[in-house]
DNA sequence: GCTATTTAAGAAAGCGCTTTCTGATTTGCG
DNA sequence: CGCAAATCAGAAAGCGCTTTCTTAAATAGC
């Protein structure tokens, strides 16, 4: 591998010649400029981005610490990152904390070490933990975050660090949504299947949920929340549990998509009609609501991507702007969208235009 | 951010110590180690992994390079890979190609300047370029891979350097098995739904079609076999198509599960009875397949997570073993499974013991 | 025409580590 | 007890760059 050094003697300069052509450097002789760039292509040489990094202190590197990629919602993100920071010329560490605060703590610990610019992180939130334990573990966090010494941008709606940027989704208006719109149909005893008790996102719809009802008058009933999993199966099952039940609510208000979609086979197992007998609407992605029989009324959140692009373009500013005064703490909450479809309103024909 | 040289002063030693009992070596008194030790912790220091790198050369970082991270099976591939490089302490650096052969050739240019001990790549085979592109373009590939002397492990049954692993799934195999499961039921008429014309997946299953007619003696008519996409949208446009043939067949084979379940909803659209009137089977994951109605019949392959694992596991041993005698290289192809469910066999129950 | 100023290239230091080589001290052994 | 061998810590070089400081040459000013 040729060094900068051979490059030099190659096109008779001293080596802070090459380096000033190879980064653009302005006050250079085109001669000089001609003769290195020639030697660099007969050399075939290629700069060593570590010998660089450890004088500039710069990566051109960026982490993604998120709980599982394959998630096809982070798995989005991750895109949408990556398409960002490509654009700039940075690359992207991915790492996985399976929503684990230990291993959050050791991925970021390795990133101290191999040096990143900035990072990106949907903070871990195990819902299985005493509050102490939780609010320990985020303290824990914003330490390390802090002792890094970089920008970083958090999924969610907390701030992770006081310095970090937010990018998040307003889940509580989406639960709002879903159930004002079951309210405005006239429904009165809605149901809420929703993920799991504690987790961010599933609370924050649930407090969506009842405020809808709040708004309306009407009363919250703790017998009407189900706390599932944010999946098809649990959805299916808590919907069979739903319809025991002696008073059978008119509608059912799931805390994401693949809940209702199983939750509709549950009713057509029953041979309850959608939405005549029971009414449906979640949150969720919009392509994978339409195809259901019949297409899922929604609340429409933003796509993974989306967060990621966007969460990569602020970091981004922050790394460039570095040096000079630094930006306040941002915030950016992406708006979720209605959709009404069949199961809330007979009849309906959706197609793809409804998505947009 | 202290130093090595911190570290030393504080200790009362070399960093030439520091440097040991930071690497553990052996040879190093106890005591001294125990000095070290401390200022370590009261310190805070942690090691400059680009320091590091520079003079050990080795980055502890594997690039994984592949077409769509949003795919979900390179999505488990990436978790898969993953997990395997996190036990060895072992980062991954994500980047998509989207297929283009341009764009894969750039990520490595970068990899090449940041520096990584590794790659994991699915090649890019974009089948909308002439013969001749796609080989010249393989042949870049294959160079620019080389030039990074590093350990490469190909996704795929082409091996992308000649020092590459492989690690690969039989699909020629997968498409034998459903077609001939299909004929061994007596099915004469079998139609294909494929993936893209020239996907290298769709046309290695194809192969396996063709394959499992001439052993059965069936003669090959290229009309029964559609090129389509890998998507449910397609799968249901080609059944819609295939129903409106004269003589129509007596059972469908799909490049994949989700072709089968949109072309399974075609057939239900029509009133048509599965598998009595058309029967139907696919390649696929084997969690996707089992809860349509009927369950699908299906050459099930192995998840993305497993290829990724071993994939990386055969690139750390690539890497650790760098030095001592060069390992030949090696393939890993893995083996496909058939279960049989209702849409091949009417009035078979599935559960999900099946797809263990 | 000669000094003052600008311009651009080079010398060399230094980023934070690892590792070789050297040398002091200890241990082994006859 | 004396010398050879073994042990382990330190000095210093060097990994491949960037960047400051210096210096030589070119330009300007009067």
């Amino acid at each position: 591998m040729p060094t900068i050094y051979d490059v030099a003697t190659k096109a008779g300069v001293s080596t802070a010649t090459v380096s000033r052509v190879l980064n653009g450097h302005p006050k250079v002789d085109p001669l000089m400029r001609q003769r290195v760039t020639e030697a660099v292509e007969e050399l075939r040489y290629i700069p060593n981005g570590t010998a660089r990094s450890l004088v500039t202190k710069q990566t051109r590197r960026v982490a993604l610490l998120i709980s599982d990629i394959t998630n096809s919602f982070f798995a989005e993100t991750a895109r949408g990152a990556q398409d960002a920071l490509d654009e700039r010329g940075y690359q992207l560490l991915l790492a996985n904390s399976d929503d684990q605060s230990s291993r959050e703590l050791r991925s970021l610990a390795t990133f101290a070490e191999t040096g990143v610019d900035g990072v990106l992180i949907e903070p871990a939130m195990p819902s299985n933990q005493s509050d102490a334990t939780q609010r320990a573990n985020r303290n824990k966090l914003s330490r390390q975050l802090e002792a890094l010494g970089v920008p970083v941008v958090g999924f969610g709606p907390d701030r992770v660090t006081d310095a970090a940027d937010i990018v998040t989704i307003d889940d509580e208006q989406a639960g709002f949504k879903a159930v004002d719109h079951l309210l405005g149909l006239g429904h009165q005893r809605i149901a809420m299947i929703n993920g799991p008790a504690h987790s961010a996102v599933g609370s924050r719809r649930a407090a969506g949920y009842r405020q809808a009802l709040a708004r309306n008058g009407v009363a919250f009933d703790p017998d009407l929340l189900i706390s599932a999993n944010f999946r098809r199966d649990a959805g299916f099952e808590a919907m069979k549990l739903i319809l025991e039940w002696p008073n059978r609510p008119s509608a059912v208000f799931t805390g994401d998509d693949l809940i209702a979609i199983g939750a509709l086979q549950a009713l057509k197992n029953a041979g309850l009609r959608v939405p005549q007998d029971v009414a449906i609407v979640c949150i969720g992605d919009a392509v994978r609501t339409i195809d259901t029989d019949p297409a899922l009324t929604s609340v429409v959140v933003p796509r993974g991507y989306e967060l990621g692009r966007v969460g990569s373009q602020m970091l981004l500013e922050r790394i460039m702007s570095s040096g000079k005064e630094p930006l306040s703490p941002r915030k950016v909450v992406f708006e979720t969208r209605l959709v009404v479809r069949a199961s809330t309103v007979a009849g309906l024909v959706s197609n793809f235009d409804s998505i947009r």
